[in-house]
RNA sequence: UCCGCGUUAGCUCAACGGUAGAGCAUUCGGCUGUUAACCGAAGGGUUGUAAGUUCGAAUCUUACACGCGGAG
């Protein structure tokens, strides 16, 4: 995997660098947007790569399996062709749907029986079967199957898990050397620390991971409900043990302060839902704070959402607008909602780059971050 | 003019003798590797009006008002 590691913060753990796959650069720190069914939902691709800049987007291994199948993105030619995405993709493996259709799957030692959420239907999924799927989507970079626990864990099955995730993580890459792309372009692999909010296990979990050489690392198993301090601490702990010059990815987060918290970690790479599903439920985020944007108060607020902002919603409508499109239900609503969201999380990540390389990240972060994580009608009372 | 049906929360309707509920709407909140255009909470009604029967009436009786349909 090419990545080169350009700049370390000299007040944080933050760093600056470039991720390259065979879809092109990126540079980190990057979030990359959700996309687990092949969609980044109510965002058009050429929205994504053209206005909004996505390098990477996520797509997600048991979904894809379940829909379209395997069969239709291998003669679709993977999934690159079938969404007509140029750009990056990293596919989560399933390890999540471990923790999130706990009701409707069974751990095994050699890997995880799901029943489909569609239909009922079993499927067995093994490491090497989720390396075998992700190359038939062709994602850039794969995710080994791992177990996302949930919070609170007892020690005791935290213990157990986090061994599972590492025995299966040396099955995941003798499935990955022993298998081939198939669509001529490279794909790469990462492997996913676990350990619950145990540090003694986060340690030996990267340390067993650490061995096995993967082109990237994640820390799996955070933003599970653990109080948002504890993620930052055990992220911390974390990073110290993952190698300088690979990418480190922090997987499902977060919120755009936990993102800055993060990346003054040690962060490299993240993604969640949060901006588009967010965006679906009226929930944006700006640079003032949060806009619910369903609230009467802004009924005839015809200012722009985000006055900093340069994505097209900000430019060209209004909050009332908005108000008016999610009270009316009207599509619309969700697709202007989610490209802003989605810009502001880029944005906010670009500018974090850009305060590293000038050397006031830390004083930077430090002063918008109070502001983001609150409702803007607070800031506005302040 | 007569006959029938109806009138309950902003709207559409439940409850048919034991002092009213739902969905939607309204107001607000929550979403962290998507089973999520989702989930949750709150506010909102002297049951068209007046009288009667009854221990007790949205519910039964009568009159009136309004609406819809039919007959003439």
């Amino acid at each position: 995997m090419k990545f080169t590691l350009e700049q370390t913060d000299k007040n944080s753990k933050a760093r600056v660098g470039v991720l390259e796959t065979a879809h092109g650069k990126m540079e980190t720190p990057i979030f990359m947007p959700v996309g687990t069914q092949g969609t980044v939902k109510a965002i058009t691709q050429r929205t994504l790569s053209e206005d909004i800049k996505a390098p990477i987007i996520l797509g997600n291994t048991y979904h894809l399996y379940l829909r379209p199948g395997t069969e239709i993105l291998e003669k679709a030619g993977g999934l690159h062709k079938f969404m007509n995405w140029n750009n990056s993709i990293l596919t989560d493996s399933g390890g999540f749907q471990v923790y999130s259709l706990t009701d409707l799957r069974k751990m095994k030692s050699d890997g995880v029986e799901f029943r489909s959420h569609l239909d009922g239907s079993k499927h067995f999924f093994t490491p090497e079967k989720v390396i075998n799927i992700q190359r038939s989507i062709g994602s850039d970079i794969m995710m080994v199957l791992d177990e996302c626990t949930p919070y609170p864990c007892e020690l005791d099955y935290a213990v157990k898990s986090t061994q599972l995730t590492s025995d299966w993580a040396i099955l995941n890459k003798e499935a990955f050397e022993k298998s081939k792309p198939l669509y001529g372009h490279e794909q790469y692999q990462f492997g996913i620390i676990q350990g619950s909010t145990y540090k003694e296990l986060r340690e030996k979990s990267a340390r067993d991971l650490v061995k096995l050489d993967f082109d990237g690392y994640a820390i799996g198993g955070l933003a599970v409900g653990e109080p948002t301090e504890s993620m930052y601490e055990l992220t911390d702990f974390t990073t110290d043990f993952m190698p300088e010059e690979k990418p480190r990815y922090l997987m499902g987060v977060g919120r755009p302060e936990n993102l800055l918290e993060s990346i003054a970690r040690g962060i490299d790479m993240f993604d969640c839902v949060m901006p588009t599903r967010n965006a679906r439920n009226a929930y944006l985020f700006t640079s003032q704070g949060v806009v619910t944007i369903r609230n009467a108060h802004y009924k005839d607020d015809f200012s722009p959402l985000d006055p900093n902002c340069d994505c097209y919603t900000c430019q060209n409508f209004t909050r009332a607008y908005l108000r008016h499109l999610f009270n009316t239900n009207e599509i619309l609503g969700l697709e202007l909602a989610s490209i802003h969201n989605v810009s502001f999380y880029l944005n906010l990540v670009r500018e974090a780059r850009k305060k590293i390389i000038e050397g006031n990240f830390v004083e930077w972060k430090n002063k918008i971050i109070s502001k983001l994580e609150v409702n803007i009608l607070q800031n506005m009372e302040e």
